[in-house]
RNA sequence: GGACGGGUACCGAAGCGGUCAACCGGGCUGGACUGUAAAUCCAGUGGCUUAGCCUUCGGAGGUUCGAAUCCUCCCCCGUCCA
């Protein structure tokens, strides 16, 4: 571990902008910090890691983290970022969301910690009391429109077609008003935030100058990229949520493993607790022999079991060898039945495979796994169906209950990875 | 309202009386290679009871032995004129 927090921040890379003296005060005090969370979903998804692990290594050098959950903000929404304007949740919405974000932080963040325990606020219970009038006189004031519409995210709407609205043009100050809020009710002097949001972090550190004359700190890390130039977090079948009814953990164990060679070792520096001697090792391995994928392995190792717990990281594991490794032989009806826990799964009656038994072809079309008889008579010519890991050879085919495994289970394979389970009722 | 140009399979785009289920490119799906990668290469890409048959080329009619291709009307899109 780095001797001081700021040091720990840089060499993993997750630096990108800080105010001036951050560095120095962080090395000798005890802060207390905070990060938004947006409440847009009931479920954060790992572009929310990031920020999640800032808090996690701060509360570890013995800061203590606050998270906030933009209950009052998320009715809102911040224009950073976006090109459109928002839709607005509503806030029973908000509500329910809260609630999700809350459990999933908990793991991350120890909210029993004897000096510095993580707290979770809601911006809610005061932005919600708020009255306008109110919030012009005392706030209002210290924001020209000037220093408004200079900042990045609103000069970008304002080129925009969609204009901003003035809702969401005052997001900015809202979000001061949740740092200055934070500083007065827990001494809280540093806000940390993804780099987006640098223009509302010096607001709010303005503001708290401005009306309780106190120092307060911003810190951003850099947007999580990748090699691909695709959205990070984003697969073909979507987001990659924290939630495991929404993302499964073997998925989300794929997603690591797949990551690019370019963007692995940054993702380890980010997303685990790996020391840097380790890092580094990872790195060499990457260069010397990258067919081996040590860093992946490890990244989707370290990262699933901090998210998702050690017996789902071994079900993960034991999905992937079979999945990859074709090892399906040794395993039982109803080992299969959890490793292909979220394959798409048909079921049939048993006598549709008693006697003559069922046509292969109009097994695949009826599982969805061909769109039609046609195309999967293609599919088997080209050699890539499997039943029960075999390549079908012949067109001809017909299932009966003497395929299925312990009289009760079939599984259909296209290509390397597409699964189908039959089961048989 | 008028004058052109155009509407073809998931997308783009050829075809302009038979040999067209429709060139080509992209995408997608298989296969080979490989690191569950990238790149590359090969194949496939309307349906079916698949050496054959059936349904497709904006819609509806018509001409013809035969139409995506010609004619009529209609709908939609683009550009220009009013």
């Amino acid at each position: 571990m780095a001797s001081s927090l700021f040091e720990e921040y840089a060499w993993r890379g997750m630096v990108f902008d800080s105010t001036p003296g951050l560095e120095e005060l962080l090395a000798k005090e005890s802060l207390t910090a905070y990060i938004g969370f947006d409440p847009t979903a009931s479920s954060l998804h790992i572009g929310s890691l990031l920020p999640i692990m800032c808090l996690a290594r701060l509360q570890r050098f013995g800061h203590t983290p606050i998270a906030i959950v933009g209950g009052g903000t998320g009715l809102i929404g911040d224009p950073s970022g976006k090109t459109k304007e928002r839709q607005l949740l509503n806030a029973a919405q908000v509500e329910e969301n809260l609630a999700g974000i809350r459990g999933q932080l908990e793991p991350f963040l120890d909210f029993d910690a004897s000096g510095n325990p993580a707290k979770i606020v809601n911006n809610l219970d005061w932005l919600g009391q708020l009255g306008l009038i109110e919030f012009l006189r005392d706030t209002g004031k210290h924001f020209t429109v000037n220093y408004m519409m200079s900042k990045e995210s609103v000069k970008r709407r304002l080129d925009s077609e969609d204009g901003i609205s003035y809702t969401e043009f005052t997001y900015m100050m809202l979000q001061a008003y949740d740092f200055l809020k934070l500083n007065e009710l827990h001494d809280c002097t540093l806000q940390l935030g993804g780099s987006d949001q640098w223009g509302n972090i010096l607001a709010g550190a303005e503001l708290i100058r401005r009306v309780r004359g106190g120092k307060a700190h911003g810190l951003v890390f850099p947007l999580v990229t990748n090699a691909a130039g695709t959205k990070f977090g984003k697969t073909e079948s979507g987001t990659v949520w924290l939630s495991p009814e929404r993302t499964s953990p073997y998925r989300f164990y794929q997603f690591w493993l797949n990551t690019d060679d370019r963007d692995v070792i940054n993702y380890l520096k980010y997303f685990t607790w790996l020391e840097r001697d380790a890092i580094e090792e990872l790195a060499t391995a990457v260069e010397e022999r990258p067919g081996q994928r040590e860093a992946q392995r490890t990244l989707a190792r370290e990262v699933t079991e901090m998210v998702h717990g050690p017996s789902a990281l071994e079900g993960a594991e034991r999905a992937s060898k079979v999945l990859f490794g074709g090892a399906m032989e040794q395993l039982s009806a109803s080992e299969l039945l959890d490793v292909f826990e979220e394959a798409p799964s048909s079921e049939f009656a048993a006598d549709a495979f008693s006697g003559e038994g069922m046509g292969f072809l109009d097994l695949m079309a009826e599982t969805g796994l061909a769109a039609s008889r046609g195309e999967a008579r293609r599919l088997i010519r080209s050699g890539g169906v499997y039943l029960n890991n075999v390549r079908v050879a012949e067109e001809a085919r017909t299932v009966t209950i003497e395929d299925c495994i312990e009289g009760r289970l079939l599984v259909l394979r296209k290509g390397k990875k597409n699964y189908r389970l039959v089961q048989v009722a």
